[in-house]
DNA sequence: GCACATCATCTACGCCTGCATACGAGTTCG
DNA sequence: CGAACTCGTATGCAGGCGTAGATGATGTGC
């Protein structure tokens, strides 16, 4: 009497994060990073960014929190973080090499799982979802 | 010097799932529902659940929060909950005809949004995103 | 030069979560 | 009957998160 339709897309794509992210932390906490020291060495290591609020928008983290995560980080020498000569009001943010190196190791770790995940799928399924994933998370909307 | 490979499957669900959240909030919000009362409301519109433990595992919320939750629904008149007479510690839960439609509608609603962004895509990605989507939410995984 | 904007930081509030505990009503098993 | 268990409920604690000032250092436009 129902179940006719699909389900909704939000509860679909919320059950998979849920797993998703319960089987990354562990990986994370083995290479001594947290979820958001994850997503601030990935994305610095993608491309660098100038200010602390162009990351905290870029990875769409509020800006205040990520100062923790940033000292954290400082401290273990995975990124540096330098008054701009040019404005020394900023902090330039970059990557050691260091955090570079811990970044690709968890990523490939990450990846390596997430790929166990998508061999359930057919081979054209699955390129169609990482696809289809990518640009729907790059879309503008509405 | 970055870039080569994909982004993180959690990272790019991740936002997705952020901005459907933010695109429904307002929606449910038209039919006086909060996102916890919509999933409650759409389990028990999809199948009936025996008792709040059993209602809980199923939508992956904590068996102590969601009492509120049933609470407010069931004033609104959305759903039932009576004592089994068979086993008079459980509470039978049971969607009303208004707790139906409002869901309906709200879903509909919903779906529309969903297909609007999904019409982004090319049309064999958007069936095959969303055939995958559905498996990997329903799939086993350690 | 001065008013105004920007950046990083700190503090604090409120909300939601997961987790644990406790308790009473009711059921099951020995 | 009595012990152990289950179910719904209430409550409290810790942690995460978004938001909102306030502050001090610094740049920018008029």
């Amino acid at each position: 009497m129902a179940e006719q339709g699909r389900p909704d897309l939000a509860a679909m794509l919320g059950g998979l994060m849920r797993r998703l992210m319960n089987a990354e932390t562990p990986v994370l906490a083995e290479h001594g990073l947290t979820m958001w020291g994850y997503v601030v060495l990935s994305a610095l290591d993608d491309g660098p960014v100038r200010t602390q609020a162009a990351l905290a928008k870029a990875i769409g983290a509020d800006k205040t929190r990520i100062i923790g995560t940033l000292d954290t980080l400082q401290e273990d020498g995975l990124i540096t973080r330098e008054p701009d000569p040019k404005d020394r009001r900023v902090r330039l943010l970059g990557i050691t090499d260091t955090g570079r190196a811990a970044r690709r190791s968890a990523q490939a770790q990450i990846q390596e799982q997430e790929e166990r995940l998508l061999g359930q799928l057919p081979a054209a399924d699955r390129k169609a979802f990482l696809r289809a994933a990518l640009a729907l998370s790059e879309a503008r909307w509405p």
